[in-house]
DNA sequence: GTCACATACC
């Protein structure tokens, strides 16, 4: 038993090894135990004679390396789907049953329920399995639970050491209970203990997810040693909120450098929307030889997402291949946005079918792309698929299938599909959700309908709301309702200079001059400006941004000549019969002013 | 033994 278990488990035995290692276990203890061969009559076997005679709990007990060998023979049983077979594997547990290790391995495989179970069941327990669970809790995102593991351990009088409260602080920055956190790190400071390099990582990591930027900074600037996780924490703070001049300068001052920090960086500029300064400090970074790994090219692809830029993404996609980077369910799925957003769905649903494992984000990048492409039946097809394989839907999910009904006009799936969002899986709808109904509800001419939606918004409906409203009044030409929508919009947001223009826009369409000329003067005497329109557009890998009415760019006359010959080509879809599709194609709205 | 950093759908 010592020998087959001491041996390496290179991945080719390790399936025999495995298998071996259960039968001499489950035979070299089977005087005392009898074989149980279903379910029913499994019993869960704790007792001392099995734990005393087992040798890999021995094992388990002086040596813990033991327990990267067991995860491995846990994770081949799942593979080989000897884990489905409920004997194989509980037997595994019941071999540590009694072990308060087993709590750190179920944790650490992911079964908080089983180790909860084991913990919960367990007579003494130990500091360590108090942190192992909440920590194991704080880990998979439930700092919740961890809180309530806490509560329970504050009841049990067992007194919290640095790693419970390393464990808690991380729980305050997910639960962005700041005034918790600040508890906690005055707790430690009133008790006079020492402030490890980790628990003050943690400190200034909560500080930064709550936004105490300062908090974060002043703890920083009082450490005498830090480590490279120290320095990664105020990069990522600092990008996170946009301050990325304060990251760069972090960037380039800390001693020493590694992937994370230019993943923190790189990520920073791609949710700040500067895509492109994203992708140059990927080519600086490649210039430096410092090898991507996953998450960089998660960041980069999303920037190429944002940015349209094909070109770029197509070679990432042949970069990851080449380097047989892992294809994990974030990368997939960041590949399937970026063909999705640069407009080639056959590539995005090819990759969406290649991959090994998908999750809800996966399914909604989809649902979103066959969506956004007009494939309303489609999107709506992979929504009852995806729902059907277990997977939860979330807001982001309904946007899109909602979104599908609007494109495709499908009025009744979108009304049946809003109901079931909160009905069936609980989910509230955003104003945008809100909005895409009331689109979808205005286009096809039900502006009543829309208008008692909007009315009904719980906490009253935001801009995009009464935007929708207001588009679809200019459409079908109902004047009365469109003032008021347009009039709301302007309590709500007096500095978007679009309103005025598509109001005065609509006034005149109506033949209604005076009140054109009161909404100009309006937007006049508030000072406001017209604010130009942008697109961009990449071209062998460049990437060139133009504003309305644009000629800065030394092809301009023939970028206009191509601009008005393809928009004499585009099949004008009668889908609105009072459109005046000659306005809308007009180089643009402003252009009358 | 348990603990600290970067990533995808809006």
């Amino acid at each position: 038993m010592m020998h087959i278990i001491s041996q390496s488990f290179s991945s080719s035995s390790l399936h025999h090894c495995t298998l071996k290692l259960f039968s001499k276990t489950i035979s070299s203890s089977s005087s005392k135990l009898p074989h149980y061969k279903t379910k029913s009559q499994f019993k869960w076997r704790t007792n001392h004679v099995f734990v005393q005679t087992n040798p890999l709990l021995s094992l388990l007990e002086t040596k813990c390396k033991y327990m990267n060998q067991l995860k491995q023979i846990h994770s081949q049983m799942i593979l080989t789907g000897i884990f489905s077979n409920v004997f194989a594997s509980s037997r595994l547990i019941a071999f540590c049953a009694l072990s308060e290790k087993v709590i750190h391995f179920l944790v650490s495989c992911g079964f908080l329920e089983d180790a909860y179970k084991v913990f919960d069941d367990s007579s003494v327990r130990d500091l360590v399995s108090w942190n192992s669970m909440i920590n194991g809790y704080v880990r998979s995102g439930r700092s919740r639970e961890a809180l309530m593991v806490f509560e329970k351990m504050k009841m049990a009088s067992v007194e919290p050491d640095e790693v419970t409260i390393i464990g808690m602080v991380g729980a305050c920055g997910q639960l962005e209970n700041l005034e918790f956190g600040r508890k906690l790190h005055s707790y430690f400071r009133d008790k006079c203990l020492y402030f490890s390099i980790p628990l003050c990582n943690a400190l200034m990591d909560m500080y930064m997810k709550n936004g105490s930027l300062n908090e974060a900074k002043a703890l920083f600037d009082r450490m005498d040693e830090r480590t490279v996780v120290s320095w990664t924490i105020m990069i990522s703070g600092f990008a996170k909120f946009g301050c990325l001049d304060e990251a760069m300068r972090l960037f380039n001052e800390m001693p020493e450098r590694d992937i994370v920090q230019w993943n923190a960086l790189i990520g920073g500029y791609v949710q700040a929307k500067r895509s492109k300064e994203a992708l140059v400090l990927f080519q600086e970074m490649q210039t430096m030889n410092i090898k991507p790994n996953e998450v960089t090219m998660v960041s980069c692809l999303s920037a190429c997402a944002q940015l349209g830029a094909l070109d770029i993404g197509i070679w990432l996609h042949h970069y990851i291949k080449r380097h047989k980077l892992c294809l994990t369910v974030s990368l997939g799925t960041a590949l399937v946005d970026m063909y999705a957003k640069c407009g080639h769905i056959e590539k995005t649903l090819q990759v969406f079918h290649e991959m090994p494992i998908r999750n809800s984000l996966t399914w909604t990048a989809a649902i979103g792309a066959l969506a956004h492409h007009g494939n309303g039946h489609d999107a709506l097809s992979y929504f009852l698929k995806m729902v059907d394989s277990g997977l939860r839907p979330d807001d982001v999910t309904f946007l899109g299938v909602l979104s599908a009904c609007r494109h495709g006009g499908l009025v009744e799936e979108g009304k049946k599909f809003f109901t079931q969002m909160t009905t069936k899986f609980k989910i509230p709808p955003k104003s945008k959700h809100y909005a895409c109904m009331v689109d979808l509800l205005g286009r096809a001419g039900l502006l009543e309908e829309a208008y008692e939606l909007v009315q009904g918004v719980s906490n009253e409906a935001d801009a995009s709301v009464w935007g929708a409203l207001f588009f679809a009044c200019r459409v079908h030409r109902n004047i009365e309702m469109g003032e008021k929508a347009a009039l709301k919009l302007l309590e709500l947001d007096p500095g978007d200079s679009g309103t005025y223009v598509l109001l005065a826009n609509m006034y005149v369409e109506a033949n209604m001059q005076h009140k054109a000329r009161d909404v100009r003067k309006m937007m006049g005497e508030r000072g406001l400006q017209k604010t130009p329109g942008c697109s961009s557009v990449e071209v062998n890998g460049n990437i060139f941004e133009f504003f309305v009415t644009d000629k800065t760019h030394p092809q301009s006359d023939q970028i206009y000549e191509c601009l008005i010959q393809l928009t004499g080509h585009i099949e004008i879809v009668e889908y609105f019969p009072y459109i005046r599709y000659d306005l809308l194609f007009d180089s643009n709205v402003y252009s009358a002013w």
